[in-house]
DNA sequence: TTGACGATTTGGAACGTTCTAATTAATCCA
DNA sequence: TGGATTAATTAGAACGTTCCAAATCGTCAA
């Protein structure tokens, strides 16, 4: 099976005209005359050439590789999956081709695919850190001037552009809602203490209760996992304090199917018994029973928002950091109820 | 922003010693003294060396360069965002690092991405193909000596390994289970006809009611996109036939999904009114409302096979068609009924 | 006839590695 | 002492492109 490979010199021997004149022919010259130019397409079609960009890339020493790298931390989380079609999408479009890898939250994995990634010539990277990233990790990549965009998860001292969702924004709407149903007793549930969006989110939670003249009592922020099981556990916290919660904001989706799970299993329906609101608005939001009321935050908007800012970082040759912030939006469905706050006042009491 | 690149030579002359020696040093050759080669790593340490992979494969055969591809046609479908992670994780841990693609089904985006993942050299290839993809695409990659292992999709006449799932046997287990609960009126919903995985799911699905006395019905079989939008559709038409269906085979748990929105547009209670039976077992199934009887197909596992199948081509040098098939397993959760054959029966009449 | 000009084409030196063959240094054995 | 053996190092030619400077070839004005 080994094949040889057939070069720019053969088909400039079987042209009957020089590699130079065949490398014109690649790069779509202007140069080059109509008939030499359909003469080398021709014999490239024929021989069943194959460019080789590594060639290529040996020689433009500037980082025009058109290969960019996307990791991100679970990509078994829709909400990432979608973030990397966003980014697929538009580098795509651009004629790059992403190097995608999956870090499952393990900092050396992540780590290794930098450095991987890396030694094959990306030009770009954007990505999702894994939970313990710290801004240090960034410095050889701004170093070697390599653009670097941080998305959804922020790393704060990073001197990277970033495109983050309005996480503070977003709790306090969700939050707001569920005081404005007459809850006081309001969770906050799931999310790791250490990550800025944990508190980006805890901050608009605590701001809306205060605005709605309700003190919030730590004992109703429980982190956990951002995931499914973590959301069970959580609930399962909240409702041993003394006073339990009659509503939950979640640090995201996944969390509040959790939570939805765990109240189940204390036969408690949510939306009629108790009220969950998620984040994010994955695609299984609108159709679960009940539907979710969430803070949607398209993420496959992000990840063109994010590969957009990459590309223009990269065709300017700057590694000027900028901060873009992704819109987002309370959607109310079903799941804090629709019997207004009355119903809720009565449960209260 | 410039940065020079630090290259071997830059290594060797501050470590004083030749490019040769450094190039050893990379390799981990033997041949090289102790003292030397802690003498160089600490210099390409200090200095921020980055090994350059695209010089390196240009010197090299092409089976090296240490990238696979994987396209997928719908990452967003947490089937193939779970069989990407399988490939992932293999190839991972084999030191290589994967170009992702996603087709969105689109036939042309198709022919893109594996041009351009030829021009970056990769070693390898995994898809899952988009509808219309024929064994002649096939062609100048496997002509190449390109390894290529197709996935999930099967796509008759290509002369390349597969991975792919007992789609007849889960189809049959699945439809005898149907069977077995009494229902004489089981509908196939969802998928084109025109797939390779569609005609095998069929085939299994109509020995099934043929062994169980029941001769098959093709209005019962409608074909639609295999979506959750293609289960709405498909459960809308199935219902207009004479004799309606009580239960249906899905193409997969989206379709089932979509099945199971629509059976409650219209006053039916998925799991008991309906029997409903999914194909894949993604990730919501065992959570939905109800919990989703269907066949559980594995995708990350799949995605494993496949990768390590791709590895052990490249390794071995052989383009060897292999055709591995992935055990499928029927689970059955809440989605078509408790109550037992009396049940069906006491409706169907 | 000359030479200046535009339109094409081309030779050859990079680029950062690997690899072969050859060189040098060190050690050993008789 | 010297030749053989082993260990460690190295020069320089690839690899498949790009790109610069230079070459070729008509053509056309003077």
């Amino acid at each position: 099976m080994a094949r040889e490979r057939v070069t720019v010199v053969d088909i400039a021997s079987a042209a009957g005209v020089s590699k130079s004149t065949v490398s014109l022919v690649l790069r779509g010259s202007p140069l080059v005359n109509e008939k030499t130019r359909a003469k080398v397409n021709a014999v490239m079609r024929e021989l069943g050439y194959v460019y080789n960009r590594g060639a290529a890339n040996l020689r433009q020493s500037r980082s025009k590789s058109k290969i960019v790298g996307i990791v991100v931390n679970d990509l078994t989380n829709s909400f990432f999956a979608e973030l990397a079609v966003g980014v697929d999408d538009v580098v795509q479009s651009a004629g790059y081709v992403q190097f995608l890898a999956n870090t499952g939250e393990s900092i050396d994995r992540q780590r290794e695919v930098i450095a991987s990634m890396r030694e094959h010539g990306i030009s770009g990277l954007v990505i999702s850190p894994a939970r313990g990233t710290e801004a240090a990790d960034f410095k050889p990549l701004t170093a070697s001037g390599l653009p670097v965009v941080i998305a959804v998860r922020n790393v704060p001292g990073a001197k990277v552009s970033t495109v983050m969702s309005e996480n503070r924004a977003g709790a306090y709407a969700a939050t707001a809602h569920l005081v404005g149903l007459g809850h006081r007793r309001v969770a906050f549930l799931g999310g790791f203490a250490d990550t800025a969006v944990f508190e980006d989110r805890l901050a608009g939670y605590r701001h809306a209760l205060r605005e709605g003249g309700v003190e919030p009592d730590d004992r109703l922020v429980v982190s956990a996992a951002p995931s499914r099981a973590g959301g069970v556990e959580a609930i399962g916290r909240a409702m041993l304090v003394a006073e339990p919660p009659t509503a939950a904001l979640c640090l995201n989706d996944a969390v509040a199917f959790g939570v939805c799970d765990g109240l189940r299993a204390r036969r408690l329906e949510p939306g009629a018994d108790f009220a969950v609101v998620g984040f994010d608005d994955v695609i299984e939001a609108k159709t679960a029973v009940p539907a979710l009321t969430t803070v949607s935050v398209d993420p496959q908007g992000m990840g063109r928002r994010a590969a957009q800012q990459l590309l223009k970082q990269i065709n300017a040759g700057t590694t000027e950091p900028e901060a873009i912030v992704s819109a987002v939006r309370l959607v109310v469905r079903d799941s804090c109820g629709s019997g207004g706050p009355r119903l809720w006042e009565r449960k209260a009491s």
